[in-house]
Order: C-alpha cells, then sequence, then structure tokens
DNA sequence: TGATTGGTACGATAATAAACGTACAACGAT
DNA sequence: ATCGTTGTACGTTTATTATCGTACCAATCA
C-alpha cells in the first residue's frame, strides 16, 4: 500500500496578494538582491546552485522561499534542480517601476 | 565650571554612503513606510509629534533614527521639536525613481 | 537497484530589530 | 526658577531573521 509520491509543488502568491513591505524587505538582504540582480542580467531561468551563495544548502533554501512568498520569483521542478525566474510582468502590473529601479540603483550601489 | 549645553544635532549620512539594502530595509516597515508616505505627500517638514504613530515616543524616536541613518530623513530642531523632511533630491541622484516608485506602490498597496 | 544530485524539513542557535518603561535633557513659556 | 512640551538615552524584553547541521526526499543515472 505504498502511496504513490506526490509531485512536488510549492506555492506562489497571486499578484492581488502582494505586500509592498513584503516585498522590500525580501529586497532589503544583500543576498536576496544579489539573486534578483543575478536572475534580471540573465533573464533565464536558473537552478538554485546556479548562484553558487555563500551560504549552506538549506540557508540557501531559506532565501528563495523569501522570495518566492514574496511574489519576486517563480519557481518550478526540472528534474532534481529547482528552477527560479523573476514574476516581472506580475511585479510590475502592481508595483510599477520598482523593481527597475531597485535593479538599477543596485547597479549603481554595487549592492 | 558649568559647562555650556552643546545645541543639539545629529548625524546625517552624506549621499555617497547610502547604501541600497539599507535604504529598502528602512522602507520595508509599515510604520517607516506611512511616516515616509506622509512627509511625501504633505511636502512639508513634520515634527515627529505630528504623526500620531500608535507607538510610545521613544520606539517613535527608534524609526525615525533608522531613517535618518538610511539617509531618508532629514532632521533639525526647532525649539523642542524635532523637524523632519524627506532627503529628496539626494535620494533621487543616488537611486534614480526608487523613491517615487515605492511611494506609488505604497498607495496601490494602500501600505 | 543503488548511488548521485539538488533540494527540503526540522530543530537549534545567534544576531538583529521592535517595542516598552524609566530617567533625563533642551527649549519655551509662565 | 520651575513647569510643560518634545524628544533622547539606556536597559530590557520579545519577536523575527539568518545561519547552520542533520536527516530526508524525489529525480536521474549507472
Amino acid at each position: 500500500m505504498t502511496a504513490e509520491p506526490l509531485p512536488r509543488q510549492v506555492g506562489h502568491p497571486l499578484a492581488t496578494e502582494f505586500r509592498l513591505t513584503e516585498v522590500l524587505q525580501a529586497l532589503s538582504d544583500p543576498l536576496r538582491l544579489d539573486i534578483v540582480a543575478t536572475l534580471a542580467e540573465s533573464g533565464v531561468e536558473l537552478s538554485c546552485s546556479a548562484f553558487h551563495l555563500p551560504v549552506t544548502k538549506s540557508t540557501s533554501t531559506h532565501h528563495f522561499r523569501v522570495l518566492r512568498e514574496a511574489g519576486i520569483v517563480q519557481q518550478r521542478y526540472e528534474g532534481t534542480a529547482r528552477m527560479n525566474s523573476l514574476r516581472r510582468q506580475d511585479l510590475d502590473a502592481v508595483f510599477p517601476g520598482l523593481l527597475a529601479s531597485v535593479l538599477s540603483s543596485a547597479v549603481r550601489n554595487e549592492r
């Protein structure tokens, strides 16, 4: 009676549920800001391990979860990897110009 | 030999010292975001007590200090009151568009 | 099947941050 | 001089967050 393993999935907030303070909080961590900037520059999906973050796997999981729960990244499984992409359209729809100004500020400020 | 009391003064960071993550962190608190939005809407200097914050005086002092140290507000004494104003020009120079997008997002998101 | 890869879950710890109360300081007015 | 107003300083408490380690799971590969 071994149950079928459930397909792995994660919950993402709807764009209507985004909260500004939560987004700002998520972006206020240097590591996470770096992740977002890297995603924006690359323009493609990236696995968690592609970032070579200077923290352990479990801490990495934590940061990606904060970004996901704030609505900043979209995650989906591809094999064993979890692919991350920016929710640009959703963010722009709810907070117009915010991501762009944060990203250009991040470049100027060198994080 | 009673020393003259020093004129009260506070330290403000130079615009060149602004750090994006610190600014985002400062703005990520609902109370502080409210303060900034009120300052922006009013367009004038406001004393700390003009905000009628739902916290004690000492907590209020704390939040204004966070905003000041991030470079978001300018403070000066006027009598016993501490007058606060936005450092709009400095912020726009270092992080172009950031404050504007945060403020318009705050309105949409109703904080 | 078993090992490897990439990531999660959970619990613990340490650092940071929000909130408060009390005591106090500077200024203005009485 | 002393009182009310406005805010600061300091120490404490509580809540949140960043980090880690260990154990584990699902997918792929040999």
